[in-house]
This record gives C-alpha cells, structure tokens and sequence, in this order.
RNA sequence: UGGGGCGUGGCCAAGAGGUAAGGCACCGGAUUUUGGUUCCGGGGAUCGUAGGUUCGAAUCCUACCGCCCCAGCCA
C-alpha cells in the first residue's frame, strides 16, 4: 500500500522526546536500550487522546528498536472492571500494535511492591497514619501555606511494621489508615507532603480478587511498575509533571532502575470531549447508545464510524508533539480519514433521499447491465456492472425546478450524464398538488451515450448518480455530525452537556442502494459517490435491514458556493 | 504574595545567534464521467510585551504580561 504523505516516517523533524531519546542512546543510557510502555488504566474506553500516546510510545520503540510493553496500571478495584481490560487490548491491536507478550498488570506487582512500602518504614521513610481523609486534606495546607506534620509521623519503625501488618490482615475499616511516605510537609509540591502510599479497601478486585484489602496509589505503584518492567522512557501526559520529583524520591529510595520520564501535551480535539469521566457520564446518562456510539472519540466508537486505523496513526504523526497545550481542529483529522479512505474506499451508488425519474423513451420491461468502476485510484480494485432499467431514483437535490446560473445538475429541459449510464434531458415533473414537492421526473435518454460518452462530442455539465427502482435495496443511514456544536465544550467544565449538538446524527429511512450493497461487508469502507464515505454498521444492521454510517462526507465545493451566496444575499 | 509548565499566521508545528520549514484551514486556476481526487498558484507571522547584549536575536540576558497543571485514601 502506498504511504500516506504525512505518515509519521515521513516526517523530516523529530519531536522533542524523539530527541531527547536519540540523544540518550547516542550517549550510552541504558545501554542503548530504547523500552517504553502504554500504561493505561482499565476504567473506561480507550479514545484518540490515548491513540497519541500509544503511537508515540510504540513508535519510540520501533524507530530505536526496542519495545513496548501494554500494562494495565490497575490500582483501584472500585473503578476497575476487567470488561475494560478486553476492550483496551482490543482497540491496541485495531490500532495496529503488537506486545507480543509483554501483557502485564500492577495488580501482578502487588506482593513486591508491599515488600518495599516495608522496606521504607524499615529505613524510617514511611509510617502508617491514622488521620481520617479529611484530616489528611485539613493537615496538607494550601497553595500559598505550608502543611502540619500528622500526629502519627513519628511512630517507631516497629509500631509502623506491625500496623502495616495488620492492615493488610485486613483489621482495620476503610479509609481508618494509611501509609505514608515521609517526605516534606513544607514543599511547594503538593505530592511531596507526606503522599498516601496505602489505602484499606475491603473490595475485591478484578484480577486478584480478595487476595488484598490494601492497594498501593498510583504514585506508589506507577514509578515502580516502570521500574520493575525495565522502562528506559516513559512518556506521559503534562500534569504529572508535578509528579515526577515523587517518582524520583520513591526510586531513589529503594535504590533501583530508574527510568526517564517526559511529559508531553495530552491531545484535545475540537468539538469533542477527551475525558474519561465526562465521556462515562455520556454513557451512563444515556446520551449516546454506548461507548462504541459512532459519534464518541473513543476507539471504538471510530472504529464503528469507519475510521481506517491508520488514518489515526496518521493523524498522530502529523498533530506534533509538544508541551504546549493545544486544541486541534477535527478538520485536521477529517483530512487524514479522507485521504486515507479516498485510496481504499470501493465506489458505490446510494441515493438518500429518492426522487423517481422515468425515462420516457426506454423500454418498459427491457434492463441491463452497466459497468461501473470500483475505485479510480486503484485499478486493481477493478469492475462492476450495475442494472439500469426505465425507472430511476436520482437524489433530490439533483433537481431544481428553477434552478440558479451556475447549477449542473438536472432541471427542467436540461440534460445531465447518469454516471456511467446515459445522458438524460428533463422533460417533464410532477408535483404534489398538496404540497409543491416534486415528486417524479420525466426524461428521455440518449441511447448513443451509453457508459456516459457522447459520440457527437457533445459535452454535460453534470454527472449525478443513481440506481434503477426496481433493483436497488432499501436502507437507513445515518448521517453524522460532531458530537458537540462548540469548539471547546471541554472549557465548560461540567456544563459540558449543554453544549451536545442536537443535530450529531439524523438518520435517514427508505435510502435506496445498489444491489451490490446488500454484500457489503463490516469492516470495509465504501465510498458513496459523490456523498461520502460509508460502512456497515457491525451491531444493528441486519440481512435485509442494512444499516450504513456516514464515516465523512466528501469535501463539497458546491455546498461552498450555495452557502456564500446565502450569505451575500443577507 | 507556593511549586511546576507553556507562549511562532485561523488551527497545529519546525527552527535553538545569521536574517521565519511544513501540514490543516482559507482563496484562485487547470484537469476531471464523483461540484471528489490530482495538479499548479495565492494571501496571511517581524516569533506574548518591553528593554538589553551582539555587526546580527524567534533563538542569549532582564523585567513584565498571559495561559495551563497541582490542595483525591482517582489515574
């Protein structure tokens, strides 16, 4: 297949952590080794925010041939269900990556990492707390003032040890005690003010069941976890830039591998929202059907779409990384689905909104059968024949009664070429009395323009589509919009919903499709000419009931064109 | 008036002392049996602001201004 342009190969400049990785391999660190990680945490769907951190953490491997491990930092058995695991390793391997089998999880590091919460009490750099939440949060000061040390700070090692003991033992109620590091009550870094280490949670989790009713934070668990895997660079988004010097503090107390983490800007993009809770409450509350609803920035609600996965990837090597915060618009990541389809995308017929023409002068009963090309930009995609007959469906924007200068399409007395079928001349409509809608069209055909070309070399402004009455199949679409009808609905915090776009599917009955259609695949993009591009929608269409989603529709210059002049007329 | 980051055209983003890449978007035009694609071409940034260093600064220094993150026993 050949590359897309913008391809992350392609590019001729190396982000910043690209950089900053050369520069370590060329020096020597870690022996040259290059081992990242995609660390995500099994409490939701994966969406395009974590496709940029995938396609940076596998691409920093495979361009330094090293690798990437998938661990599943699960630290919090009350948000964490195992249905996530199997829908992020899902959409891992859509994506197009492979771990090979570096699968793990921090649930899998537990015993090792109590084994050192033991060793920093045993060194007099942790100690078991008895302060209640909103004592700790009381004692933790503010921006601007320093905190107070808890009344618990100084216990001897040997108390400390058997606390922690009995906390694991399970004798004591949630949220009664903690562990915490010893750091500095005073430090202008929050994380640094004596961090919980250990929570009592008499709750089960989804892969070590009861084995535990203490689990690590993840600022205990996550630096570790790298640690133990052997990370050399690990790549994560800005705010836990604040976090680092903990990690640091954590590694250095327990004198083992330490990484190098980089920070980098997490992706947001314009009129969606990339946050986990906000996009579970979308769930939940019922605004979209699910997570995999094809209007989610989720992976698979992209996938459903019709997002070829490498026009994300593409996407990501083209967006750039940084630390500037930043608000990409999805006309960029439209371009890239566009590009993408537009090189693999089987051409097909649909009309949406059917409008019959008769063609006065063709036969009553005769039909055949006319070649279509499957994919101009791929030749090897080769043919299909198509069945054309007396009556027609063409869309009803194809025609206007009294239709403005520069329209091309059909109109009373004017003659357009039925894609690779006939020129036909408008020769008569009918309308609803009731209504004024036209309601069928009355042409005659050339029959010397068969496959769409005149002999006499007359020329045809426009080319419509179409499909013959009596042969297309009937279908719903539905036609997609963004999800939120602001640029930046994130900035609302959580009046977030006020901003959903009412308009982000309408959904259309009674579409008429070429027959080939009735074989349409899940999974394979189709182009509908002169519409967008389509799929088959993998959980409600049914045999004899299809279902298409609208992926994108094709860039329309003349849309362009109808909207300035509405403008110009104001 | 704590700490940590960031400020280059509408949106992204290179450049790191030598006189502002590239992509998206936008606007023209050519080609076209998709008003698609492709192909040409175009407008638009003195690089947050003000000083300073220098022959020369987006790049170095100083001071301001603005924006983002942090006060979960979430990640």
């Amino acid at each position: 297949m050949a590359e897309a342009k913008n391809a992350p190969e392609a590019r001729e400049t190396q982000n910043f952590i690209e950089v900053a990785v050369a520069s370590d391999r060329a020096a020597g660190r870690f022996d040259g080794r290059v081992h990242t990680r995609f660390p995500p945490e099994p409490n939701g769907f994966l969406h395009i925010g974590h496709a940029k951190a995938i396609c940076l953490g596998f691409s920093l491997a495979e361009t330094n041939e090293g690798l990437t491990n998938l661990r599943f930092d699960d630290t919090n058995p009350i948000k964490e269900e195992s249905k996530y695991v199997e829908a992020i390793t899902e959409d891992v391997r859509w994506l197009g990556y492979e771990w090979g089998d570096r699968l793990y999880y921090a649930s899998d590091y537990f015993e090792q990492l109590y084994e050192w919460a033991v060793k920093l009490i045993e060194a007099g750099k942790a100690f078991v707390c008895d302060l209640s939440a909103e004592e700790i949060r009381a004692h933790r000061g503010t921006l601007t003032e320093p905190g107070i040390e808890s009344p618990f700070r100084n216990r001897s090692v040997d108390e400390n040890l058997d606390l922690f003991e009995r906390m694991r033992g399970g004798e004591f109620e949630d949220g009664s005690r903690t562990l915490r590091a010893k750091i500095d009550m005073a430090s202008g870094n929050l994380n640094l003010r004596d961090p919980v280490m250990y929570r009592v949670l008499h709750t089960s989790h989804h892969r070590s069941g009861d084995q535990w009713c203490i689990y690590p934070t993840y600022d205990w668990a996550h630096g570790q976890s790298d640690s133990i895997e052997g990370i050399t660079h690990s790549t994560c988004t800005l705010e836990f830039e604040n976090h680092r010097p903990l990690y640091d503090w954590y590694l250095d107390a327990l004198g083992v591998h330490h990484p190098r983490q980089i920070e980098f800007a997490p992706l947001n993009l314009s009129n969606t929202i990339l946050s986990k809770r906000k996009l579970l409450q979308l769930v939940n509350d019922g605004h979209v059907s699910g997570w995999d609803d094809p209007r989610m920035p989720t992976l698979s609600g992209m996938r459903r779409r019709g997002f070829p996965p490498t026009s994300i990837r593409t996407f990501c090597g083209m967006i750039g990384v940084g630390k500037q915060a930043s608000l990409i618009e999805l006309a960029q990541l439209e371009f890239c689905v566009r590009e993408d389809l537009n090189r693999t995308a089987l051409r097909r017929s649909a009309v949406l909104r059917p409008l019959k023409v008769v063609i006065e002068n063709y036969p009553e009963e005769q039909e055949e059968k006319l070649e279509a090309i499957n994919n101009p930009e791929d030749d090897a995609a080769g043919t299909r024949k198509v069945p054309f007959s007396r009556e027609l469906y063409i869309e009803r924007s194809d025609f206007m009664e009294d239709p403005p200068k520069k329209y091309f399409r059909l109109g009373p007395g004017r003659e357009v070429r039925l894609r690779y079928g006939y020129f036909i001349r408008c020769v008569g409509f009918e309308k609803d009395e009731r209504t004024g809608d036209v309601v069928e069209l009355r042409c005659t055909y050339d029959p010397e323009t068969r496959g769409g070309h005149a002999p006499d070399g007359r020329k045809v402004k426009g080319t419509i589509h179409w499909v013959s009455a009596r042969h297309a199949i009937e279908a719903t679409v539905r036609l997609y919009n963004s999800l939120f009808a602001c640029p930046d609905p994130g900035a609302l915090g959580d009046a977030f919903l006020g901003a959903l776009n009412p308009d982000s599917v309408e959904t259309i009955h009674g579409a008429r499709v070429e027959p080939s259609l009735a074989e349409a695949e899940v999974g394979l993009p189709y182009q509908f000419e002169r519409q967008g591009y389509y799929c088959k929608d993998s959980v409600e269409s049914k045999r004899g009931a299809l279902v298409f989603n609208r992926t994108v529709s094709l860039r329309d210059s003349w849309a362009k064109i109808v909207k300035k002049a509405r403008a110009s007329r104001r």
